[in-house]
DNA sequence: ACTGAGTTTCTGTATTGGCAGAAATTTCGG
DNA sequence: CCGAAATTTCTGCCAATACAGAAACTCAGT
């Protein structure tokens, strides 16, 4: 299986994307193979394609499951496991963004509340404390947004943001 | 310099999120000593408080100015330098949402545009030429959505957020 | 229950990045 | 322009992670 060059080049910068964020470059590079292939395609044409070892394909695969990116399929008169990835970029943002939210906002949130819930925490300097608890809010605000929004349909949230700052004049209004 | 018990919790859960971006341990924690500090700290104190070496801290607070997380300042009849940080969490939000898009994402969306502009683009598998053509859009509506965000005031910023997806309705509104 | 395709888990190696300590450089008071 | 303080840059070691290859396991078909 060999890649086109406008491919191969697409599926080596979200490798490297990947990296930035806390994921490996294989697990990126499969998820963006998947991505470009737009079919399922089975473990051996990963293997081929990206030229990685079988077993990195295997963890890779499952740590693709476990965010929920690549779901397993089957082909008809093929004994073997394909993988396929959603084609919608919403899709994938929401998947993202949940899950990220899961990984490090939520334990973050539970640290600050357990901080500000802690029996000596009145005895800490103003400013710890208040800066603690303005964090927390923070975190709090922009989680419950976020929710909201991640509930929205891709179309709907398109349009939301399309709108931009300008929902801003709604909020003068409101203010009053 | 010894942290509280409290303190000390912030400052190592600070550097752990730290790492699963792509920050390391020791840049995070200097930025979260110093946002419960609430105060200028010079080198030093810094070296003690978090037990590192000296060079450690020197480069790190480098990595934090390039960020623009850390400002230099100087304290009456001291010679040494002293950095502090902002304690308004919106303020260092914004500063990293704006490091983070021009690192991470400019670099992707300028890569999706050469493909789209190369000759053999269009030579391409539809699938590919769709999606990639999907991606970009979807970095180019959010990018433009968050700069716009991103220069309001922290308060008016903090009442859209609390509105949530209840600007919802205004969209179907705008719709027709 | 045996066979072989398919898959996962295990183990060792290589690469990367972080960091300490030393060396070099800059800065400032006198 | 000298010396001490402060800071940065350099060098090499160490730890963490990614990954390949081998071994172990699973399971459908017979």
């Amino acid at each position: 299986m060999e890649l086109t060059k406008n491919e191969s080049q697409f599926v080596l910068h979200w490798g490297e994307m990947g990296s930035r964020w806390g994921v490996n470059r294989t697990v990126a590079q499969i998820h963006a193979l998947l991505f470009v292939m737009a079919r399922p395609m089975n473990a051996d044409e990963i293997v081929e394609t990206l030229n990685v070892a079988r077993s990195n394909v295997s963890n890779s695969i499952k740590e693709l499951q476990s965010w929920q990116l690549v779901k397993l399929t089957h082909v008809m008169g093929d004994r073997r496991d394909h993988f396929e990835t959603s084609g919608d970029v919403w899709e994938l943002f929401r998947i993202i963004v949940r899950g990220r939210k899961q990984r490090e906002i939520d334990p973050t949130i539970n640290v600050l509340r357990e901080l500000t819930a802690a029996k000596d925490f009145g005895k800490e300097s103003a400013a710890f404390q208040e800066r603690v608890g303005a964090s927390l809010e923070f975190l709090e605000v922009l989680t419950a947004w976020s929710d909201e929004m991640m509930r929205l349909s891709p179309p709907t949230l398109v349009k939301i943001l399309k709108m931009g700052a300008s929902v801003q004049g709604l909020v003068r209004g409101a203010k009053k």
